[in-house]
DNA sequence: CCATTGTATTGATATAGATCAATGTTTTTA
DNA sequence: TAAAAACATTGATCTATATCAATACAATGG
């Protein structure tokens, strides 16, 4: 089986929604409130009191567990996506994890009691929730098998396939990322993910343009980051 | 904030099936059969068909994610828990993970599609599922983060105190796991691990007696988890 | 628009930990 | 109970990748 790309989750968690009767959607949008947030806001802070989950709207957000300096991220969330599902555990009443925006965001807090309650209320909300928790864990092992068992090629090689195929939709895209930020996601040093870079455009596996990057030969990635 | 101990989860998933109706409660006996693996036998095989979560009732069992030869052991489980719920995902109907018998064990197969039907029906036993699945993915991302952010020996510090306070529940434990599985469990080579023990040992943080293990030093080895 | 600060790049060096190889020890099995 | 297989141990070597250092470039703000 193909290592899949494995920095982000499908973008559906909002079907989740769907499954509620008009007046449970009217409750819930009485509880919420929209929240605009500039590039590099914490949107949620590890270990801060967890009184709502977050819808993200629009932008882009990085979700992150700390330990002092140490961060690992463990997710980027696209517009359409919950953040926040593990503070729905009974006795868990802060953040496991720290969010932020890569980039201008619009995400709606929703009050969490309001949440519980109509998991409470309605079945088919419950299983779609659960569903979205399922999705979540198997994305976290995905990447969690990634960091761990691939080397840098391969790691940078899933981020790049990931970010190209599930966050941007598109074999080129413009980059707000900087250098550090992707040696992050893919867990090494900026310095190797520069040398990487150069590498796979020597290797005409990309071509870089300044901030945009185009994947130019998706197969050979796509190996690099089965194998290597 | 110190790293927790990721190796398991609490054993107590159990209490989700308090949430059941005495009706509820006879129909899921119906709808379970028990089985007993032999040590190494496998007990779920990542990418089969899903049609049951699973219940360990005895003995302990290891949660692992395999592509081709390469493995990466999630989770240890005790008795008290259960296996296989991402599989609760709408559209995912094979196991997202391999389990294995460490030992003689005895587990609960509980017909999937009347699980499902009770986390319909019951908001209470649906809210204690998200629980477990939230305590879940809280492990699983304490875990990755001990494995990816810290060396060799507050990893295997990690996994020695873990098995001690969460696995066997004692400072001294008779570890019927090889040289070759620690290595696993702790994301390192089995020479490593030797020469770990080796070093610990001379470092009077335990007393090893063949496969006898006895922590001697907690708060050391807490400090080794934390910093190394 | 200059100064300051953050970001990118390149090369040199250091090292944790894997891998390889050889040998001893325990467990299984025939 | 002897032979085979699996496991444990030790030492030597190799390598991927971090870290350090120095410079160039870009962005931001007073």
């Amino acid at each position: 089986m193909a290592v899949r790309t494995s920095c982000t989750v499908a973008d559906d968690h909002y079907k989740c929604f769907e499954a509620l009767t008009e007046e449970q959607t009217a409750l819930l949008e009485k509880k919420q409130v929209t929240v605009e947030y500039n590039k590099g806001e914490i949107i949620a802070k590890h270990g801060s009191f967890a009184s709502h989950v977050i819808f993200v709207c629009e932008g882009l957000v990085k979700v992150y567990i700390e330990h002092g300096k140490e961060i690992l991220i463990l997710k980027i969330i696209s517009p359409g996506n919950l953040i926040g599902l593990s503070s729905l555990t009974e006795g868990e009443d802060t953040f496991q994890y720290s969010a932020a925006a890569y980039q201008r965001s619009i995400a709606k807090l929703i009050d969490i009691t309001t949440f519980k309650h109509l998991i409470r209320e309605n079945g088919l909300f419950a299983s779609r929730v659960i569903s979205i928790l399922g999705e979540n864990s198997n994305q976290i092992n995905n990447r969690f098998f990634c960091l761990t068992h691939r080397q840098s090629y391969g790691r940078l090689a899933n981020l790049l396939l990931c970010l190209s195929e599930r966050v941007f939709k598109s074999d080129q895209f413009e980059l707000d990322l900087t250098r550090k930020e992707l040696a992050e996601l893919a867990g090494m040093s900026t310095e190797n993910v520069i040398r990487i870079l150069k590498k796979f455009q020597e290797d005409d596996l990309i071509i870089l343009k300044g901030k945009n990057i185009e994947l130019h030969n998706i197969d050979a990635m796509q190996r690099i980051c089965d194998l290597g």
